[in-house]
DNA sequence: AGCACGCCGACT
DNA sequence: GTCGGCGTGCTC
């Protein structure tokens, strides 16, 4: 009788941990966080963690027996499996999806089902039906078949009945086959046989050789990079000093000359110099840092609020310095488009190999390096640069996080399920270690910064740019009237045009901002008023005007350019409104003899397309760059004097409740593009409002003004940091049964939250890839419980996924949506 | 989330 | 008559 068993998080949407049962000795073997796979359903095998290891037969079932234990020891700690619990807990999804995010791909095995010929019996032709046959027939040529395969030689989408057919008929067997899809790197190395060790013996190698120079020529070039380097050589690197090739190299191994052998070596490696030094502070930065380590002796978290290039990570480099010296890791998080190469060479310069860098476009497999150099606490990962997932990394010891622009939302995972707050989530990861967390940002969040107006955070403040570069100076320019005077050019006013004159006569740069990509977001019939839509979502197709097409900015959908009304048929079309597109277009006509370049997710597909327009911009290659809001991020140029923004109301008039903090933010940081040394950078503003306050405050700096004005409608509307938020999004393709469902769910909700929940409504874009939306917003007030109103919105739930009609349509709950 | 089982339309 | 559509229910 087995009395052991362990409960597994599987790596699916499912609410329950599940148990398996397990031998004696795997009991003592296993551990929590260990990798397992377990046999799941009727067929597959899948990866799963060890939660839970104990005694307790179930009851209602019979516990199925692991499959396999995956690792020696642990590849995830407790304090990760108390995180992920917390983010099941907080964000109101399963564990599953929690690990599901948090573990790199390559240690999610999967299992693949492999068919081979049933050697135990003879089969007769006759008895297979055609298909049957073919499969059966290739098997004879093969041994082994993967289903894919199998689809593709009966080309076929479903061949799981004929397989069990052939299965029945005793003609073939099949098996679960489970991966490891991560192989570590093996570099080759050569050296030279021991035989050649004394001088003699070498000698007379090289006269033997004496007939075959490039072989003789391979000896020298290793003799002479072993004395420069004193390190193992690389048949690569060989090769390339030698200036022969792999043959000749083959040939000596051949010969017993040299000796091949392998290191396992990570993908990843910096090969930089020794560290310098980091830089000293000047006063204000040196006061913040004493306040930062004074305001850490009584708070956890801290809030740095720093002008736009007041230096704060130099702040942060030497704040990193004291942990170290502590023994303890630092996790230093950035939004993704921030993760520069400029920011990463900087703190390689400092820290050299002790950076470990994450991001989502390294590989499966430069992941895993990067999670087991964190996990064993390799001296190769003391600090973590990383984008959002980095939290997720097995950090034993951490001793502090830094959220750089931590105002960002791109820190708030939107899509799959965990949607997670990566800044709050860092705190919570914070306090499980005990470290200190510093969040830092020019513009920060209204949480963030009524937090520490409130105490729960240390606040402290830099108001000095680094140098003391004066603020750019900051003009508004009323298009408006310029329109009613006739002194536009295209989308440039006059001041506009006159200033990035004068600019670039300078020798300066100009950066030009506009929050749209493509041409234009709407192409119109001037006979009918028809416009293009896409197909499956609710919106007017935007032409780019370099491909000559019509594309959805939500699926994708893309169409070739009209040329004539496809309602009406007269060839009469326009187009309204401005994307980056046509400003680039605009400039290249007011501008033909200066380099345009242009900057948006159209121009930085390409996994080094964002770099080359960085450098291009950086070595002045480009003297005026158009962008969207990628411009504001962690950019660092010297020779940029003047940042005009073409519109400021298309983003304050966004229908957001943080709409207009998000434009202040997004104003002020691309002005703080501006004139980042000496001098005095310049900021034109264009837009319909100049007396619009969120304009005013941009113009005068005044980030308080902007706080306390928007904290009071925060109020007044019951929105955050006074209510919390919660999102909930029904979703079908059926219209009539999201409205249905929509109904209801809202209605279950006000039975318990009366006047605090919002809807069901259609987001702006109500339909994306034919599936219709409904929101429902719950608004919480401070007193309500959370935990209380979670149970509430889980039981809800419930109950809608007994009611058989709303099985199918998919309910989405984001908790703290913004 | 997968995946098997099961019941109805369009085709060899 | 079968193939294959996707609604339904379950997974230790």
């Amino acid at each position: 009788m087995n009395l052991h068993f362990v409960d597994i998080i599987l790596p699916i949407p499912i609410e329950n941990l599940f148990t398996y049962s397990i031998t004696q000795a795997e009991s003592t073997f296993l551990k929590i966080g260990m990798r397992v796979s377990v046999p799941f359903g009727k067929s597959k095998i899948y990866t799963g963690i060890v939660g839970h290891i104990h005694t307790t037969a179930p009851v209602l079932y019979d516990a199925k027996e692991i499959h396999q234990i995956l690792d020696e020891a642990p590849i995830v700690n407790d304090k990760q499996i108390e995180l992920w619990q917390w983010i099941s807990s907080y964000y109101m999804c399963t564990i599953g999806e929690a690990m599901r995010a948090a573990l790199p791909n390559a240690f999610i095995l999967e299992s693949e089902t492999i068919v081979s010929l049933n050697t135990a019996t003879t089969i007769n032709d006759v008895d297979l039906k055609d298909d049957e046959f073919l499969v059966y027939e290739a098997l004879c040529q093969q041994s082994a078949l993967k289903i894919k395969e199998v689809s593709s030689i009966l080309n076929k989408k479903n061949v799981l009945p004929i397989i069990k057919r052939l299965i029945e008929k005793e003609a073939i067997t099949v098996e679960e086959e489970v991966y490891e899809k991560y192989k570590p790197k093996y570099v080759r190395y050569v050296k030279l046989n021991g035989n050649y060790s004394s001088e003699a013996e070498l000698t007379k190698l090289l006269n033997v050789l004496s007939r075959a120079p490039k072989q003789r020529e391979v000896v020298l070039s290793l003799f002479t990079l072993t004395a420069k380097t004193k390190k193992p050589i690389k048949v690569t690197d060989l090769v390339e000093a030698s200036g022969s090739s792999s043959a000749i190299i083959k040939t000596l191994i051949d010969k017993d000359i040299l000796e091949e052998y392998h290191i396992q070596t990570d993908r990843v490696e910096y090969d930089g110099d020794e560290n310098e030094a980091s830089k000293s502070l000047n006063e204000h930065q040196e006061q913040a840092l004493n306040e930062i380590i004074e305001s850490f002796k009584t708070q956890k978290t801290v809030l740095l609020h720093g002008v736009t290039s007041s230096g704060k990570t130099e702040v942060y480099v030497k704040l990193i310095e004291t942990v170290l010296s502590e023994n303890k890791q630092v996790l230093y998080l950035l939004p993704e488009i921030a993760l520069t190469t400029q920011l990463v060479t900087r703190l390689q310069g400092y820290f050299g190999e002790q950076v470990a860098v994450f991001h989502s476009k390294y590989s499966p497999h430069e992941r895993v390096e990067v999670w087991n150099n964190v996990l064993h606490d390799s001296p190769k990962a003391r600090i973590v640069l990383g984008a959002r997932s980095s939290i997720f990394l097995p950090f034993n010891d951490l001793g502090l996080i830094i959220i750089d622009e931590e105002h960002e939302q791109s820190f708030k995972q939107f899509d799959p399920a965990p949607r997670y707050h990566a800044r709050d989530t860092a705190i919570v990861l914070a306090h499980i270690h005990q470290a200190k967390t510093l969040l830092g940002s020019a513009t920060p969040s209204l949480e963030s910064y009524y937090n520490a107006k409130e105490n729960k955070y240390g606040l402290v403040e830099i108001n000095r740019r680094y140098n003391n570069v004066q603020m750019p100076e900051i003009e508004l320019v009323d298009i408006k009237e310029k329109h009613k005077k006739k002194r536009m050019k295209g989308h440039f006013s006059d001041r506009m045009i006159e200033e990035i004159q004068i600019t670039l006569e300078e020798g300066h740069q100009v950066i030009l901002f506009q929050n749209r990509r493509g041409f234009s977001p709407i192409v119109e019939c001037n006979t009918c008023g028809h416009s293009p839509q896409c197909t499956n979502c609710d919106v007017s197709l935007t032409y780019h005007q370099y491909r000559n097409q019509l594309r959805c900015h939500y699926c994708g959908y893309t169409m070739a350019m009209q040329v004539k009304c496809l309602a009406c048929g007269v060839k009469d079309l326009n187009s309204k409104g401005f994307g980056t597109e046509q400003i680039e277009a605009e400039l290249k006509v007011l501008f033909p003899k200066r380099n345009i370049g242009r900057m948006d997710l159209d121009t930085t597909r390409g996994k080094y397309g964002y770099e080359k327009i960085i450098t291009a911009l950086e070595q002045q290659e480009i003297d005026i760059l158009v962008g969207t809001q990628m411009l504001t991020k962690g950019l660092d140029f010297r020779n940029v004097k003047l940042v005009g923004i073409m519109n400021a109301d298309n983003m304050i008039n966004f229908p957001d409740f943080r709409a207009h903090e998000r434009s202040f933010q997004l104003m002020l940081q691309v002005s703080g593009r501006a004139g980042r040394t000496k001098k005095r950078g310049k900021v034109l503003i264009q837009t319909y409002d100049p007396y619009h306050k969120i304009v005013q405050q941009v113009s005068t700096n005044d980030y308080k003004g902007m706080f306390k004005e928007q904290l009071q409608e925060r109020y007044n509307f019951k929105y955050p940091p006074f209510y919390r938020l919660i999102k909930i999004t029904i979703r079908h393709r059926d219209y009539d049964r999201v409205n249905m469902a929509g109904d209801w769910f809202a209605k279950s909700l006000r039975q318990v939250f009366k006047a605090n929940v919002l809807g069901p409504e259609f987001p702006p874009v109500s339909r994306v890839r034919n599936q219709y939306n409904k929101n429902i917003l719950i608004k919480i007030p401070q007193k309500q419980s959370l935990n209380k109103t979670k149970e509430a919105i889980h039981k809800i739930n419930t109950s809608f996924n007994a009611v058989k009609n709303f099985r199918p349509v998919r309910v989405i709950i984001n908790v703290d949506n913004y």
